[in-house]
DNA sequence: AACGACGTTTCAAATAATGAAACACTTTTT
DNA sequence: AAAAAGTGTTTCATTATTTGAAACGTCGTT
């Protein structure tokens, strides 16, 4: 039996516990949300400060993300794989397109950013590298649903979660089955306003050079701003953007990096 | 007395040897090269692997960083406070001056890069955010240490290691100090094949409001493209990315993120 | 001055980490 | 084919560390 190091589980444990919404903890409060001691927090937070894991504010003495974890994150092979080989393409599409473009790849059933340009305009989106997207109302994760095998498709979708956050939020089941196979059939997906008002996304596959589905490339803008007889030209510029990417990874695979 | 956990510093000191030139590591190894046992780095390393801190490669059970890694990096509130709001200003200036664009801060002795934004020319250079470069050899780590309070200055330089990396490295403190009196006057600095042969920098300090010295800003590229005469127009098109992050940074201070 | 909230320290009791050796397996050498 | 040498993995008694209730010191508030 494979025995694990608790201390270590525990500690990665807090480190979730920092996020985009609730970046900052105290000892006390954070022992409360975890039902631990208040000692053992205490001692881990202070030994992950040590490390520079986590930054101790001198002002308030709560704790935040350090940037060990910057310096190991940019570390990760990722970046020489993936994002290394794919920014320069997003950075054409960013530039082609003049909207916000996204690359996402499948993991634990949801869309995990993997890198992202910013539009040349001034919107700024609230995605962010590295962060979690749900599968259901984004265009991105429309794709990654629709070109997975049918097996494994169908167990991702019998386990959704179809939470609402808008009223275009698909929420129904059998609705999303059938929009998944419009994607197939078109090669592409919308997002029309599904995840957050005002906001619509366009997406399109990314394939290896075995024809495996490696991640979803997507370009977001305000409503207002999405001309719908300009749909064509979208796509047009992100499968121009697939295949670039197709052409630069070769073999590459998910397995390499999962 | 305070007590930290053993185990959690055990753990981050194994992630610490996952660098760039040694991105894999076995078991055995890894065991042999800090002195410890092999099942104790075995449990840590299957720790860490169920969290997906590191990842194990099915064909050679070789460990490496993984993605979980690469998400907390991002997370990192750094991204929202300095690289977030000065990458914009690195992509204008990279665009202006044709040339790879670095932002660095003095971090332990060192440079720490920050962000870069890459020149739109064929060149690659082999630096990478979150990664270490030394002070003494380029320009970056010139301007890091000149305009650093003249006490912290002279026990930074007293506890150099002026490691030689090229025949045109400076090696001597005496010409080391004679050397950032000028930048410190001229306010730019300038790094000729010190670090590596073929490569040129320039680079200029960035402030905050406070007139505190925050980061340095320079350009790389090959010396073979590099005007000796178009000099002042680098280091003006510099100076202008300097004042644009000054104004936006506002009075942001390097201790609300080290 | 008393209170409450915070991070921090203490120390015996409870638990988890340790390491030498054995195991299972693959690859290389004989 | 067999032996040797390499790998990751598991075992289990010994050892060392993590744990948690309570007490402490410090801050701002009542």
């Amino acid at each position: 039996m494979r025995a694990l190091n608790h201390s270590v589980i525990k500690a990665f444990d807090l480190l979730d516990h920092f996020t985009q919404h609730h970046p900052t903890w105290g000892v006390r409060e954070l022992a409360q949300h975890t039902g631990q001691n208040k000692s053992t927090i205490y001692r881990l937070l202070a030994t992950l400060e040590s490390l520079g894991v986590l930054r101790k504010e001198t002002q308030t003495d709560r704790y935040t993300l350090g940037l060990k974890l910057f310096e190991l994150g940019h570390r990760v092979q990722l970046q020489q794989s993936l994002v290394h080989q794919t920014h320069p393409v997003l950075q054409q599409v960013a530039a082609n397109i003049s909207e916000t473009v996204h690359l996402g790849v499948l993991r634990s059933a949801k869309v995990f950013m993997v890198d992202k340009v910013e539009s040349p305009m001034g919107l700024k989106l609230s995605s962010t590298v590295g962060s979690y997207s749900p599968v259901h109302c984004t265009s991105l994760g429309k794709i990654l649903l629709a070109f997975q095998p049918a097996d494994r498709r169908k167990q991702l979708i019998s386990d959704l979660d179809l939470s609402s956050y808008t009223t275009n939020t698909i929420t129904r089941k059998r609705l999303l089955q059938t929009q998944l196979n419009e994607v197939r059939t078109q090669s592409y997906a919308l997002d029309r306003e599904e995840l957050e008002l005002g906001l619509i996304c366009v997406a399109v596959p990314v394939f290896n050079q075995q024809r495996e589905l490696i991640a979803a490339l997507s370009a977001a803008g305000p409503a207002n701003r999405f001309r719908e007889n300009a749909l064509g030209e979208y796509v047009g510029i992100l499968q121009q953007g697939a295949t670039a990417i197709q052409s630069r990874i070769g073999s590459f695979s998910l397995k390499t990096i999962m």
